[in-house]
DNA sequence: GCCCAGGGAATCG
DNA sequence: CGATTCCATGGG
């Protein structure tokens, strides 16, 4: 990884990597543009500004621990997205998708937060679960100089049955209060869980009441980077009918999560 | 006003 | 089993 840390930012050269592409294509809910190709947000509780000048990215007031250790995985910058594209161009659909937003790389997340964010994902819009989600960290994050940290699961744990009708999440708040608590307790290991065979994974995620396949894959793929996992929501749903009807092509195995998110944001743009 | 959203639980046949 | 219905809310 090519870099340099010069008066407290970190300066990096990347293909095959955009902003908004990444940032906003519907994988995670919490960054914001505020500025010109300029975002902050944060990756588990570590707060981050970076931006695009020119054709370089910077990281503001990243040391360079923090760039390796945090950043460098949280982007993904080690996986070769020209050769994932290459390969999924062997596909004509994915092909185009990929054409239509060559900048996508899969965020490697927190654990708890995609499994929190994805429960209150389901049958809601992405500018609301956005929404409730600010609301959420509003309340019960740890405040920091650049906004507010994703609410720990121990902290949601301790709330009751109503505490949280100010974010209004509607019927999901009975969801997001029993993935807390399991997680919190440890009867959810989400650590452990990472590391288990599909269907035992998928399974043990599948204990918390609101989570069902769906939301089960989504943190596997977003948290976990299990990136053999194709969440398949209403607009992935159409994507099948519409191209696949006889099935996925072959030259996503073993990279089905990735496709899927070019997929995704490529029908929801079309 | 109306339709629908990165679904899942509860209920019913 | 599979199919239906309900859930709470508000963006577009």
């Amino acid at each position: 990884m090519d870099y340099f840390y010069r008066n407290n930012n970190i300066y990096f050269k990347q293909d095959d990597f955009t902003l908004c592409e990444t940032l906003d294509c519907g994988q995670a809910f919490r960054w914001q543009l505020i500025g010109t190709d300029t975002y902050q947000g944060f990756n588990s509780s570590n707060p981050l500004t970076i931006s695009k000048q020119n054709d370089c990215f910077v990281l503001y007031n990243t040391s360079e621990e923090d760039f390796l250790n945090i950043w460098c995985d949280y982007f993904d910058l080690k996986t070769d997205y020209k050769m994932l594209k290459s390969k999924f161009s062997g596909d004509e659909t994915l092909k185009a998708a990929c054409n239509f937003a060559p900048g996508i790389r899969l965020l490697r997340q927190d654990k708890w937060e995609a499994l929190c964010s994805f429960i209150i994902s389901q049958n809601n819009n992405i500018p609301r679960i956005k929404g409730i989600i600010n609301r959420l960290c509003e309340m019960y994050g740890k405040k920091t100089d650049f906004g507010y940290a994703f609410p720990l699961a121990e902290t949601l744990a301790g709330l009751k049955q109503g505490d949280l009708a100010p974010i209004r999440a509607g019927f999901r708040e009975r969801y997001i209060l029993d993935a807390a608590k399991k997680v919190a307790l440890g009867e959810i290991d989400l650590e452990n869980i990472a590391t288990l065979p599909c269907d035992d994974a998928r399974k043990e995620l599948m204990k918390i009441c609101g989570v069902g396949i769906k939301v089960a894959d989504c943190t596997l793929l977003y948290g976990m980077y299990r990136i053999e996992f194709f969440p398949v929501d209403v607009w992935i749903k159409r994507v099948l009918e519409q191209y696949y009807p006889c099935g996925l092509p072959d030259c996503i195995k073993g990279y089905e999560g990735i496709a899927q998110q070019f997929l995704f944001h490529y029908i929801r743009n079309l």
